[in-house]
DNA sequence: AGCAATGTTGAGAACCATTGTCAAACTGCG
DNA sequence: CGCAGTTTGACAATGGTTCTCAACATTGCT
């Protein structure tokens, strides 16, 4: 490899530019606290006044996700949904109707998929796990 | 609510009739114990000799779905996979290369999720749970 | 400020899984 | 056989997501 990196730590290996689009996505996800697809955070940028092309609002989106500064998960029609999240680890108790959502942990719950993957030998976990319903105003 | 159907004939909604297509796809699902996607499921019949239309394999996958006889889930790309499973409510342990499915109980994990969203409000629930890792032979 | 190197954007095309259309074929039941 | 309702399949249409690539912005450097 060629990287230079001045001063960084090892290998830096992407540098995020603070772009407008990137603030404009980052200020509308702020402005949600539930679970919205791409289309509508797009649809947000655009009634506040900005214009950031839908694409970039997918790469940023992605890139956050990544970054573990968003969470994704997909509804269940298999379209993906976003929100900012907290940054330990946790679950989502979504609204079917409103998509309010509140962040719920398990510790149990994480003892018990490490225990049942071991159990079948398995390694390199993952798990999702969300509980959908309708919350009490929608009722 | 409205429905009828008092357990035995009532309004039959719906009449599963018994066709060459139907048992073809019965018998592909029945050739695989791992989740697969309709396309794969297609492929199979058609390299089977028989020859189903993909839109009548997605058909009869949704409506296996329905009736609880097949599971379907979405892998990391959102694509639906299907499988077919024990009736009983449970989960799965999934090969994130081979696909090797296990199935799962956990009582506790279903009472939590029931606790965590009675705590909110919530009402109406349904939720997922998944464990994706690498099996011992894919190791 | 000027400049080169490299990361970023956006309009639109491309992808591709999934669903809709609807006439033709099939099934259950006399 | 003949009818009424169901199912099928080739193909079009959807719609979310990604790709393309030339124009643009940012950074680092002089
Ligand atoms: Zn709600
Ligand atoms: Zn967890
Ligand atoms: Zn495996
Ligand atoms: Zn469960």
């Amino acid at each position: 490899m060629t990287s230079t990196d001045p001063h960084g730590g090892g290998t830096q290996t992407q540098q995020r530019r603070p772009t407008r689009q990137r603030r404009a996505v980052a200020a509308a996800l702020a402005g949600f606290d539930d679970f919205r697809s791409a289309q509508e955070i797009h649809d947000l940028i655009s009634r506040q006044g900005d214009s950031v092309g839908l694409a970039t609002v997918y790469r940023t989106l992605s890139s956050l996700a990544e970054a573990g500064e968003v969470d994704m998960l997909r509804n269940e029609d298999g379209e993906a949904i976003w929100r900012s999240c907290s940054d330990t680890h946790h679950h989502h108790l979504v609204c079917r109707t409103c998509g309010a959502t509140v962040e719920v942990e398990g510790p149990a719950v994480e003892r018990w998929t490490n225990a049942i993957a071991a159990e079948h030998g398995y390694a390199d976990l993952s798990h999702t796990l969300e509980i959908f319903g309708t919350c009490p105003t929608c009722r």
